[in-house]
DNA sequence: GTCCTTGCAAAAGTTTTGCAAGGTG
DNA sequence: CACCTTGCAAAACTTTTGCAAGGAC
């Protein structure tokens, strides 16, 4: 299921040298090797877990290199972040059941009552090894301020 | 629907106040100023955030205090963390549709595949003030690594 | 050769920790 | 008055930025 061998993971690679190409970003074995390595798990690895994979066999590579490189594809749809929300810890006083919308630009959240996100029930469930507490949905999109500016 | 008024915030606050007291934790000014201002509005506010509010009347409250007595008050489960990710940045390069799964010990992720989830159809809605480009579904619970210690 | 990308260093921003003083129960 | 909580200072950690050198196309 989640098992990634190394044809896959070659296949990958050269799948995004080539969208890389089309998108006119150069490819650096920098870029190739950071794209790789994230490539290579199912992790879903930060950005210092990256730099000391990379470093291991490519010593020289900066961090700040990490850093502008998982931005830069992440900007072009060549990879995902998977919390948005990644910039300071966000609190809410409000227990009842909600959800929760982002604005992708200025990281505003709202809240959302919305029935048809009501749906799940996965509360107290086994999910593979995991003992299921809860979950959260976080919609993102673009809020009306930052449309109109 | 999302509208707090003066009365429901002195309710909550006093609720606040009880339940402090059945844990067993001090009720000190500042840890009423914190959850006052985090139930007075639905913008879930970061710590700086609610500190740079309170610091308006409340000159001498420390950031660390801010910081320590959320934590307090998460660990206790009288207010939640909307963003349990919060510490660092993480990337996924697998861009196939699917959701996450988060130990909130270790805050290992790790992916799901599960049909349930995979019903909500947002795409290209628009909801409240919201063009809506995506979602994702973050389930947390405790991991079996975790469990086991 | 042009211009994007990298690496270094420094700064900005977020969170944690140690310790003495202070306040709650 | 015991002990939890606070405030200050410092440190740890994450991310961003400026600039000159380097490398891809």
């Amino acid at each position: 299921m989640s098992f990634i061998n190394e044809e896959m993971i070659r296949e990958r690679v050269n799948e995004f040298i080539d969208r890389s190409k089309e998108l006119g970003i150069k490819v650096t074995p920098q870029r190739i090797a950071i794209y790789k390595e994230l490539a290579s798990t199912d992790q879903h690895p930060s950005t210092e877990t990256i730099y000391k994979k990379i470093k291991d066999y490519y010593p020289n590579i900066s961090l700040t290199t990490v850093y502008r490189t998982l931005e830069t594809f992440e900007k072009l749809g060549l990879i995902s972040v998977v919390n948005v929300l990644y910039n300071a810890a966000r609190y809410d006083a409000n227990l009842t059941p909600h959800n929760h919308i982002v604005c992708i630009e200025c990281k505003k959240v709202e809240d959302i009552y919305d029935e048809s996100l009501s749906t799940l029930d996965v509360s107290d469930k086994t999910l593979g090894d995991y003992h299921i507490k809860g979950y959260s949905i976080l919609l993102n999109g673009v809020c009306k301020d930052c449309r109109d500016s």
